[in-house]
DNA sequence: GAGTTAACGTAAAACGTTTTACTAAATTCA
DNA sequence: TGAATTTAGTAAAACGTTTTACGTTAACTC
């Protein structure tokens, strides 16, 4: 069975396709179809459940209603749960997302870059890292709209939502420094991306704000993309040698790796050992005792992102730049 | 700077379109181009940058390199690791996946059928609701590979891969008894996909081989889409009003919400109360006791799913469908 | 040295749309 | 009434590829 094109129909209504094509595109009354002639074609149209074919409609127009979104990996729930918001409030406006993982390899996400840009979406919506600062430099220059959100670019002038890293970061160690706790430490991993520095400064500032010394004795920075046994033995060498009463998690799997650890060596999160971890999970609420938690504001996030979008992608001229922070919320819990 | 084009790499290189685009697609030497001139315009579009028009091409050859995926939900865990692993399994071979989310809703699942078949996406991956058999059949009379997977349509007779889900849970079921267990609890949801049955069947059955009377009071089956407040409470209704030993989850969600239920009313999981899960999750074996578990075999099913897909893309006659079952393991944690 | 074949390559159609520029008839205007 | 305008619609180019069918030469065969 032959799909239908846009001849066809014109064929069966005895109308030039130009007509059909303004009647399905909605420029009927502008360009004075008769309402008799609309009706007829949208009635063959409706019969016959003819679609139009976007590939060849993105060809004729350049764009595709197509976002692409690019992230480290969906299997992390972060990730996941920030495109399900994505997905679905750009397919209310009537956008489609395609996505896809780069693993934090800066070759992978050029060539996600180059096959998107080879399919033409819209606009770009990238969780960003290191290396492809020229390649998102080009989207721009080609006029694209980029969102880069969770983590940002400093080489590169365009928009950007995320969570306020640094200041979560600090918030969650005074709170332990209210709690009395001296020694302090931090598992966070060695990707050189900007939230995740950020959240490494909140740690030292205040520190040196509450006149407590910081020690690089009390820095774990597992390598990115090692095993998990791996990272499980540096944090367990930082569990069991040092006189450590409160830990920050960069990440929330960084914190699983380190409540296996505490299971392992039995040591319990109370009342001399506190816990934080950035990023929220549900393993966090379920645990006993329930692991206190930095929360983004995905909602707020995806929200943003997509309406930084859409404003571009119907505005005609280039958009002033933003740079939206985004409050992260502490939630204590025990 | 407008994007190169085929032409522009013809005119640069003194040869006709027709000669770059057989150098471009390898059939250089079946054409017989000299190699001089194969050469010359591979050193064109190496400096150029040159990147063909997927849109064009696809326009053309009908075909697009993408595979589509359909699943209910990425920011469910299950299926963001499923999506991630066949994402890079696709990869490697040169195809890119475009995903949705269908949220188990029939008209959302359609809409996403249809946008993907307007892109000429080469095949489809997909796990399925009741009420899409037809648009299956569609895409099946349109020569376009389909594979379904976690669940399988009964009306549509096409490939499927999935988890044994009958023995898992006949086997969940068993354990329980062989460690004493009386009063054995299901907790289920109302959708009617054939995985959700399948769990119910398995545990009817494992009753009945024992000897132990089947009760409609020891089975809780949740709404679908409901708020997890209510399924919080219906499971805690379950759970407070019987003399239940044991409890079987159906999928990681509803253990996770039956988890939180316990933690509530200050139910421990030990000797004499046994819980396991459906479908592993990372808040399980953090658990304080850890959560027995039955793990599908994702890798597997995602290396089946592609390895049809694939055989199916290459053939040029129709290959007989496949049900691939693979087994599924049942973790006993302490 | 005429006919074949091989080597090297190209022109042009086709894929299914959108959109520009145009026409013919009907209506309005002064 | 004749010119101007509006109404209703269309022909054809363009988007960037792939692919079919077809030229030229030059070399080989007998």
């Amino acid at each position: 069975m032959k799909t239908l094109s846009i001849k066809d129909i014109a064929v069966q209504a005895n109308v030039s396709i130009t007509t059909v094509s303004f009647i399905i595109n909605g420029k009927a009354k502008e360009k004075s179809i008769s309402e008799a002639v609309i009706e007829k074609v949208e009635k063959i149209i409706e019969e016959s459940g003819y679609k139009p074919n976007q590939i060849a409609r993105s060809l004729r127009t350049g764009n595709s209603n197509i976002i692409g979104l690019i992230i480290e990996d969906i299997s992390n729930s972060f990730f996941s749960r920030i495109a399900r918001l994505i997905e679905d409030k750009a397919y209310k406006r009537g956008y489609k997302i395609i996505y896809s993982s780069t693993e934090n390899s800066v070759e992978k996400a050029k060539e996600l870059i180059n096959m998107f840009k080879s399919r033409k979406v819209d606009a770009y919506i990238i969780s960003p890292i290191k290396g492809i600062e020229e390649d998102i430099n080009m989207l721009l220059t080609d006029n694209k709209p980029v969102i880069l959100f969770d983590r940002n670019l400093p080489d590169v002038d365009t928009n950007y939502v995320g969570a306020d890293h640094f200041n979560a970061s600090y918030q969650s160690i005074e709170s332990f420094i209210k709690q009395g706790k001296k020694n302090i430490a931090l598992v966070t991993t060695d990707i050189d991306v900007q939230q995740i520095t950020e959240r490494y400064e909140g740690y030292k500032k205040a520190l040196e704000d509450n006149g407590i010394a910081y020690s690089d004795d009390l820095v774990v920075k597992v390598h990115f993309n090692q095993e998990e046994a791996e990272t499980i033995s540096q944090i367990k060498t930082l569990l069991e040698s040092k006189k450590i009463d409160a830990v920050l998690f960069a990440t929330n799997y960084l914190a699983i790796s380190g409540l296996k650890v505490l299971k392992q060596i039995n040591k319990k999160i109370g009342d001399d050992f506190a816990v934080i971890a950035y990023d929220d999970h549900e393993a966090f609420e379920l645990h006993t005792p329930s692991i206190s938690t930095v929360q983004q504001p995905l909602e707020e996030i995806a929200e943003t992102v997509i309406k930084l979008i859409l404003s571009q992608l119907s505005s005609k001229t280039k958009l002033e730049n933003q740079q939206v922070i985004i409050p992260a919320k502490l939630i204590i819990r025990n």
